[in-house]
DNA sequence: AGTAAATGTATACCAGGTGCAGAAATACTC
DNA sequence: GAGTATTTCTGCACCTGGTATACATTTACT
């Protein structure tokens, strides 16, 4: 047939489609009777498509709930290779979250849309996708220390080491967000103590522990 | 039968001792062939008990290779409670580090007895147990936390944050000897670049990130 | 010795995931 | 516009981790 700009292509048009409909069958039905209750089987069966074609593009039956989230385990690490020069890398991540916060973005857990809620809560109850959250940080810590070696001149573990930091420091506080909101408190409200949170957390990355003296 | 003390009991030491059955049969079996090229039936039948039994005993497949790194997962936190008075947390867990460094600990990765590093390198390779260790640091960074939270007088949110950068960074330096040693290097060439590696990485968490000042 | 409770076994079963051979759809060529 | 090569999809059989059930065996207690 006559195309002129062959880019889409109707391959890859259809592919998309039955990407999206089938992450979309699954979202649906894991929102409605729970991850582990749901099977592949009836996934497939709901998106109109063979088993064998589902894990064709999905891997595993983790992937049709986490591939959404692929595209966050490099974000911190781009945040550090695209700062404005002459920025500490530690100050371009902490003003990230911190706009983050301000958008309501999903990963720094202050989203309360019904359906995000009730996606993370199903998250969060479902260990082999808690599993595949910790896989996801470990990426995320070994991109962060690239971009840290690479952009500001960092020796490898010393970036290794404050990779791990950063990306552990941001992990909990997105998960003590989502956990208030699972918790019924409302985005808005949670916000003002989000960003104080935010800021102690990293205001204790940059100075360290050692503030905290015990007695006893 | 007449038995002075009960203590240990038939039943007790007849379990003690399938168990260790079962799992030295796993780790045998696996160190040979491979994690994901000896099926549990294998094992079982290697340790002459029925594939139920097996999982009476150990409820999933990684739990054969896993269980034995259980206790670890509270011991930062118990080196945190049974500090000295008047020591600080960090002081403790740095002291703590260093020692198990002297004692080739395998926890810190600087253990080259080819059994251990054979293990390691097994667990580095396969997927599932990665996972696993991942579950054990979550489990750490909790107990630590409440740990920090109840000795220390520390703020629930400061005790999780103090938490989650000490379990990274202690996993982080581990990971980097266990590297080193499965590259070929001996431990106790090692020794001395993994005490100052550890003591700066101590200070940095001591000191905060903030010194890290780029210019670009 | 005899009985209750715990433990082990055999069998069948379910679900996630893979290999394979062939059918169907798409892209390319004349 | 027909014909062919290449992907892609499908159905099927199969393997493995893990569980339910029902029954046999062993240990502990009196």
């Amino acid at each position: 047939m006559c195309v002129v700009d062959g880019r889409p292509g109707l391959r890859e048009r259809k592919k998309r489609r039955t990407h999206a409909a089938i992450s979309d069958a699954a979202i649906t039905l894991f929102l409605e009777h729970g991850f582990n209750q749901v099977s592949v089987a009836q996934v497939a069966e709901a998106a109109e498509v063979s088993k064998r074609t589902l894990f064709a593009y999905f891997p595993t039956k983790e992937d049709l709930v986490v591939h959404r989230l692929a595209d966050h385990e490099t974000e911190t690490a781009r945040v550090v290779r695209d700062r404005l020069p002459r920025t500490a890398p530690l100050v371009a991540v902490r003003e990230h979250f911190l706009k983050g916060l301000d958008d309501r973005d999903p990963i720094t857990g202050l989203n309360d849309h019904p359906q995000v809620l009730r996606l993370t809560r199903m998250i969060l109850d479902t260990p082999s996708l808690v599993a595949r959250m910790e896989g996801f940080k470990a990426g995320a810590e070994r991109a962060l220390a690239e971009a840290l070696q690479e952009t500001a001149a960092t020796p490898e573990l010393t970036a290794r080491l404050a990779a791990v930091q950063i990306v552990a420091v941001q992990w909990a506080l997105a998960q003590d967000n989502a956990a208030r909101l699972a918790y019924g408190e409302p985005a808005d409200a949670r916000h003002p103590g989000a960003v104080a949170d935010a800021n102690h957390a990293f205001t204790l990355l940059e100075n360290g522990l050692g503030d905290l003296i015990p007695q006893s």
